[in-house]
DNA sequence: GGAGTTTTTGGGAGCGCTCTCATACTATAG
DNA sequence: CTATAGTATGAGAGCGCTCCCAAAAACTCC
């Protein structure tokens, strides 16, 4: 039988409550006391039942993280388990726990509504990376704090942590820009998700700025995956791009394998830069030039700001953006590579 | 304030008791009563407090997953997040939630009693890959059911669901030594790893099988990783092996990187096979001959095996063991390529 | 139509904890 | 050495639920 409380408080001679605040801290303990409780609670390993402190303290120190599933990368690339690596250790150090919900597409409110108001979690990160998530509305309605990894256009007015996708696909594109590239192509991620959009957006907003054209026969979609690269890429290549900006790196790394077989060579030919910095990233042919996502620190940021909500409860909305770095490599190229 | 069993009792005109059956699908209820609650238990989307339901039932049908931090493979390939894919739906299917657990190495004994005996959980899942966990030593003492994915030669006394390493490595290279090669080398998975272990004896098995030897120079360790495969590659190239089974297929990139720089071709020169049948494997030039792993199945099966032990608890063991498939594709190459 | 049987219902106890409050004890001052 | 403030401790209630048992209601059947 697990122990109580009680049988602590038994074997150290003193009550149920001296014990519980020798657990939790409470300074109105007098040291011989405390020393004597703490003995027993290590040479026993006590654990306290968290569903019993959970139901009396009203709160349980557990965080739920929501990722949507049916977003086809989650296997493919490496960012869910990063974000989830991020979350998971910002919550030890926070002395919390993470309990993780895969959505699948067809929760509906109830099953939604079942993981959200169980009384278990003091709050939710939501991973949400869809413009028109149910999710998203179902935690509007409720009293639960959360907080948003990716913003979310259609509620603003929610907090979210997010990376800065369009400023640094900008830079992106402006990189490849300076290098004297003028047919800049790219594929962009599903426009159904904030991040594809966002990055979309950096793309146009670089070629404005240097005063060329958006030309649609430039602009292919992709669904983040390395399939979803290859095929856009094939389609671009009879816009005869001398540069390709890929919304991810699985999509580089597809669109690679087409120019490849196309027989152009990356970067003499096309110059080429990916997004997210997975590890493969730098282990092709050539490495690829890429924007760095703190994605780590965006889980750490999202959980840091979640229990901060928690402990000291805010009508306030808050939005952190992170920015990215751009790792240059060589599938870009450099500006001396072309002109000598 | 959320409700509570009582303010829906008190709305439909019954009892506590009453609406806790009807909750709970105890049949002991008169059918109209049931609809007259049922009714406000839906208009109020209620739930009940799992918290206080865990107090009082003593089982919260939470199930924790846990999984070692630490082994570098987490983020670069789909494995966990297969896995974890995996035993989320089959806990969604069976009504249990998931509290994930990524459990980095300096935990020691004092947060891992935390992850298990605090109560909030019905049973543990452990993908312990590591032949000296911490963990399964501290899951032995205790009184938690638990499933361990991947089997632990050091605890063989302990249930496991495991994909047949050992006989689908044989499989894979036993194909290889039927196309009619004969220096066939591997590059190994980390010798701490059970998985590691057990697909490198699968290869000596196979060679074995056919009266040849196992020579040193044709077995190089990797680390699961696509930079590890590289590594071992170019270090096996000096024994002019003429295929690879790769332990994993993410090594089987690199070694493919190291062969296609060394000038040799695939399959031609060498046959290539590797593990896993990761996504990018169907798309690597040329496509990777690979064993196929049920990951998602094994993770499912976890769960029923730890929810049938949880509900009917036995001291029995029992060990799953999976059979995995070859997925033929074009890195190995056919005998009549070779003959003909 | 009442005894016996079965089905349905409500109330009480209690899960292990926290929190509040009253009490007991200690220290300081008058 | 008592009054006063402060500190330490224990008892009680209660968090929202389940489980058990007894009471009530609804059926049987002679």
């Amino acid at each position: 039988m697990p122990l109580t409380l009680e049988d602590i408080a038994a074997l150290s001679g003193t009550s149920r409550s001296t014990v519980s605040r020798v657990i939790n801290g409470d300074h109105a303990v007098r040291e011989t006391t405390r020393e004597r409780v703490m003995t027993v609670l290590q040479s026993l390993n006590f654990q306290p039942n968290l569903a019993a402190r959970g139901l009396a303290a009203g709160h349980t120190r557990v965080l739920g993280l929501v990722i949507p599933m049916g977003v086809s990368t989650i296997f493919t690339d490496p960012f869910f388990p990063m974000l989830i690596q991020g979350v998971s250790s910002a919550c030890n150090a926070c002395d919390y726990s993470v309990m993780l919900w895969l959505a699948e597409p067809e929760f509906e409110r109830r099953t939604i509504s079942k993981i959200f108001y169980n009384g278990l979690l003091d709050g939710v990160i939501v991973a949400s990376m869809l413009t028109d998530d149910p999710i998203i509305e179902a935690l509007g309605e409720g009293r639960l704090p959360f907080v948003l990894i990716g913003r979310n256009p259609s509620r603003e007015q929610t907090c979210y942590v997010d990376v800065d996708n369009a400023q640094s696909s900008r830079q992106a594109v402006l990189h490849l820009l300076r290098l004297g590239r003028r047919r800049v192509a790219t594929i962009t991620g599903p426009q159904n998700m904030i991040g594809g959009i966002d990055r979309l957006q950096g793309y146009q907003t670089a070629l404005r700025e240097r005063g060329l054209p958006i030309l649609p026969e430039l602009v292919a979609e992709g669904d983040f995956t390395e399939m979803g690269g290859y095929i856009a890429m094939r389609q671009l290549l009879r816009a005869r791009p001398d540069a390709v900006f890929a919304a991810s790196d699985m999509m580089a790394i597809g669109a690679l394998r087409a120019l490849t077989e196309a027989g152009l060579r990356v970067p003499q030919d096309v110059s080429l830069v990916g997004f997210d910095d997975i590890p493969a990233a730098a282990h092709t042919a050539p490495p690829l030039t890429t924007v760095r996502q703190p994605t780590q620190r965006m889980g750490a940021l999202a959980v840091e700001t979640l229990i901060d909500r928690i402990e000291n409860p805010t009508p306030e909305v808050c939005h952190l953006v992170l920015p990215a770095e751009l790792m240059v490599r060589e599938s870009c190229g450099t500006s001396l590579g072309l002109f000598h």
